[in-house]
RNA sequence: GGGUGCAUAGCUCAGGGGGAGAGCACUACCUUGACACGGUAGGGGUCGUAGGUUCAAAUCCUACUGCACCCA
């Protein structure tokens, strides 16, 4: 085995193994307990950034520990087609080409999305692979394949034929970039420094004019009316009197709504129905016609008049130089104000009148709204219920209609004779009203949430009744980040309740979003993203996983910082270092000699204890999906108690002269990393696979199928512990009076050790090897000692003095400074529980163990102190 | 405007009513036969501010301040 630990090595060696044993591989066993997570799909093109590289961790944790624990586990992982990235991709490839999509019309242009999908579809989920998944790869889906568009269809047909899908005329989030739709929910709302105009609006025939306010005054062309609240006093004469609208000469009229704020501006607001969806539903309410002024393309249209074919901002900066010439502008104020931007491509959102698809989302939201609130669906961390409620609970409808080419089609066919829609699962031969033949298919597709909608039940076969399906739904848990808790876990919640008539899944474990190390989001424009294949290259899958999982609690975000990488890193060296330690110690080992519980050390029964807890504590916080705090639980057990003490204490014994107590130390190394490694297996896959298999004790094909260490109460071992942590106080006391003194670490020192108790005594003699070997020296143990050596450094712990004489090297002076600053420490500590313990509300109302505690800590603190002041007087003799 | 989260050591973050913690950084010493990606010992914090509840508050409650995010 290699000093340092290299990971590039050691992880390409097992995933070929496992995948090609089909250790990830779940069969349908009705008399096994199922786990199933289904993978949020990542985008088919893309590549694994830190967000998935989080999300597939956490995913793979759950999944590799239930897994062990006996349950039937299935990760399902697929990719999601994603519409308008990947259509933009290969559109900015065509526009390189110095073609478009147009040109190349819509069959051949498809026919180019999927041999993009061929050529970039298998990077991700080999990325997957070497982030360590252990997901079933024979089951991968993708939201395009023939299952997932069946499923699509027949959600679209059932959702249409219960009156749940509607087509309409209205104002929707148009990107004139992208070039289609968007939802409400894809439009970010980012606050801009603007202004806002104020105009004069005449009032026909008449010297009056009435002032509006307005951040968009492009839009002023396409105005239909102005409208004030109908209680303002200060407009209450002019309700319903014509306006000449300036620069256009149109004639519009005062109306009065409640949605006006008379508060806010001038209290009298401009109606653009076609531009503004506050306007529209003005617009509607009061019968006003729609004028739209900007295309498709943002661009100026002619009733705009002289502006057509300006850009929106050309023409807003021309128009109001115009309206100033011309006096009707009254003043400009600077304004800052949310404007929506495509979250795709930021451009700023036109609000477009347009025929569009919609859900019709109360109906399906009210269920969903009680699966959370009765507890059948559960958030984790809990607070992210009420996210959900509130959005559920104002809820709007849907546009699910996007005018991209790529993605499902609206499977509904217009008839050119008698213009009627027929919605079908099949491509329709005829009208289903007038029977004719001419069928033209809607030109739009279905948002791309609207399949990952389905996700859960999509890919375990449905709308087939599947065994799959029968078996695996409702899934344990999804796992996702908390930015998409609209866009899609909202989405398959309702789609779940409706169509399968049970929630998708239980438990909902939101993570927070992995930031840069100054705390801003990951962007490519901002270039600060962090390749994970690259931290994976330079410092292991498992760094990157641990890094990922520790030092973070649910739900919050997480720095990326170089150092913490660093710092997993060092993990995986120490692990890889105590394992190299154990097995150049087993080459002798006979596994099948049972060890002799009669021959089990001090250390060997606190090592089992301990390790029963870390095992206890690991699984009780996993869970909990405490996984942070499961892992850091394995960090401080490994590194802190079995490498720091138990390795150094078994050194003794496997150097030796005893076969015997060298086969016992092997036996207890041997069994506590192999349950070690168990335990950390879901966090650290390939390390932990790596050393296990080379194990002697180990049993089985892979760690992977080890069974989840739960070690009974005969490990639980108090006593153990007690004495142990008695002996590590007395080793650590002596460490620091060499330390203070500057005794050389390789100079033996004498310790004498004055313990009064008989039981104490006892123990320090039976295991004086420990304090000699940690502590570097050789120990002597009395009842009382008659001569205090005054050339000594002392120190107090656990009912005993401890002196370590050093003859000559003892500077009296720095000696007494040293132990006064311990009494000065000690009798802060001691009034403190003085104060509490003589005040009788805690007498009367604290529980009794705490009670007990504080006595107990005053009476050691004491007993500390009376040492010490006892040694000062020797030495100020 | 409404909501959520965060504020704890120089940095990054755990903890969550009864002794202020970790990692990194820092100081001193140590190439001891697993590991210098290491070991040993150490320094460093009125737990954002102000009130309140309680025998007891970093922890619970209220208000405020600052930062981040979400929704309108």
């Amino acid at each position: 085995m290699p000093k340092a630990y290299d990971p590039g090595a050691v992880e390409a060696r097992w995933y070929g193994f496992w995948e090609e044993n089909k250790f990830f591989r779940a069969e349908v066993k009705p008399d096994r307990e199922p786990f199933c997570i289904v993978m949020p799909p990542p985008n088919v093109t893309g590549q694994l950034h830190m967000g998935h590289a989080l999300d597939n961790t956490l995913q793979d944790i759950l999944t590799r520990w239930r897994r062990m624990q006996g349950f039937n586990a299935l990760w399902l992982p697929g990719t999601d087609h994603a519409g308008i990235a990947t259509q933009a991709k290969v559109e900015e490839q065509l526009v390189r080409e110095g073609a478009s999509r147009h040109q190349l019309g819509r069959d051949k242009f498809l026919e180019r999305v999927w041999e993009w999908k061929y050529q970039y579809g298998g990077r991700i989920t080999h990325q997957l692979r070497k982030l360590g998944a252990s997901c079933d790869w024979d089951r991968e889906r993708f939201t395009m394949d023939e299952g997932c568009s069946e499923a699509v269809r027949e959600v679209f047909l059932r959702l249409f034929e219960k009156g749940l899908i509607y087509r309409g005329h209205y104002i929707t989030n148009w990107c004139p970039k992208c070039n289609t739709t968007i939802s409400d929910i894809e439009v970010e709302h980012l606050d801009k420094p603007g202004h806002f105009y104020y105009i004069k609006y005449p009032v026909k025939d008449s010297d009056q004019f009435i002032a509006i306010a307005t951040t968009r005054p492009e839009t002023m062309l396409g105005d239909v009316a102005v409208a004030v609240h109908p209680e303002d006093e200060r407009y209450s004469g002019l309700v319903g009197k014509t306006l000449i609208l300036p620069v256009a000469g149109r004639e519009i009229p005062v109306i009065a709504d409640d949605y006006v704020d008379p508060e806010f501006g001038t209290g009298a607001v401009k109606i653009t129905p076609a531009h503004d969806p506050n306007d529209f539903e003005v617009g509607v309410r009061h019968n006003l016609p729609q004028v739209q002024v900007i295309d498709k393309d943002a661009l100026m249209t002619g009733e705009a008049g002289k502006y057509k074919g300006l850009d929106r901002w050309e023409c807003r900066k021309q128009l109001v130089k115009e309206l100033d010439s011309l006096g009707y502008l009254i003043k400009v104020d600077d304004h800052t104000h949310a404007v929506g931007h495509c979250y795709r491509c930021t451009t700023v959102i036109e609000p477009m009148l347009s025929k569009q698809w919609f859900v019709r989302m109360k109906p399906l939201a009210e269920p969903a709204i009680q699966a959370a609130k009765d507890g059948r669906i559960r958030f984790l961390p809990e607070r992210f219920t009420k996210v959900y409620l509130n959005w559920m609970e104002n809820i709007r409808d849907w546009c699910i209609s996007r005018q991209l080419w790529w993605g499902h089609r609206i499977p509904v066919w217009y008839c050119e004779d008698c213009g009627e829609m027929t919605a079908s699962r099949d491509t329709p031969k005829e009208c289903s009203k007038c029977k004719g033949t001419k069928l033209e298919q809607d030109p739009d597709v279905l948002d791309t949430w609207f399949s990952s909608a389905l996700w859960p039940f999509s890919t375990l076969g449905w709308p087939k009744k599947t065994v799959d399906l029968a078996y695996f739904y409702p899934t344990s848990v999804l796992v996702t980040g908390r930015d998409i808790i609209f866009f899609w876990v909202a989405r398959m919640i309702f789609s779940g309740l409706e169509f399968m008539g049970e929630v998708p899944f239980k438990d909902v474990f939101i993570h927070g979003l992995v930031l840069d190390a100054l705390g801003r989001k990951m962007s490519k424009s901002l270039g600060n993203g962090v390749d994970p294949i690259d931290v994976i290259e330079n410092h292991g899958a498992d760094s990157l996983r641990f890094m990922l999982v520790t030092g973070n609690t649910p739900g919050n975000d997480l720095r990326f910082h170089y150092e913490r990488l660093e710092g997993a890193r060092n993990f995986n060296n120490k692990i890889w270092n105590a394992s190299r330690f154990v097995l150049m110690n087993l080459y002798d080992y006979d596994h099948e000699q049972k060890a002799d519980p009669k021959r089990l050390t001090l250390a060997d029964r606190w090592i089992y204890s301990r390790f029963r807890a870390a095992a206890a504590g690991v699984t009780a916080n996993l869970e909990k999906y405490e996984l942070g705090e499961a892992a850091r639980l394995l960090y401080e057990f490994i590194w802190n108690e079995f490498c720091d003490w138990y390795i150094e204490l078994a050194k003794q014994r496997l150097y030796g002269a005893d076969p015997l107590e060298r086969a016992t130390a092997q036996h207890v190394l041997a069994e506590v990393l192999k349950g070690t490694l168990e335990l950390l297996h879901p966090f650290m896959p390939f390390i932990t696979e790596d050393i296990w298999q080379r194990l002697p004790v180990h049993r089985g094909r892979t760690i992977m199928k080890a069974a989840w260490p739960a070690p009974g109460k005969e490990y639980n071992d108090p006593e153990a512990e007690v004495e142990m942590e008695a002996l590590m106080e007395i080793i650590r006391s002596v460490r620091h009076i060499r330390s203070e003194v500057n005794v050389p670490p390789g100079k033996k020192a004498d310790i004498l050790i004055e313990a009064p108790e008989k039981k104490t005594r006892e123990l320090i003699q039976k295991w004086s090897g420990y304090i000699e070997t940690l502590a570097a020296g050789r120990v002597q143990t009395v009842e009382t000692l008659a001569d205090k050596p005054d050339q000594a450094a002392h120190a107090a712990a656990r009912g005993v003095e401890i002196y370590v004489p050093l003859k000559g090297l003892i500077d009296i002076n720095q000696e007494t400074a040293r132990l006064t600053k311990e009494l000065g420490v000690i009798e802060k500590d001691l009034a403190k529980i003085k104060g509490k313990l003589s005040n009788d509300g805690f007498l009367a109302k604290a529980p009794a163990d705490v009670i007990e505690k504080e006595k107990a800590k005053e009476s050691e603190l004491s007993g500390k102190r009376d040492s010490i002041t006892g040694r000062l007087k020797i030495l100020g003799k």
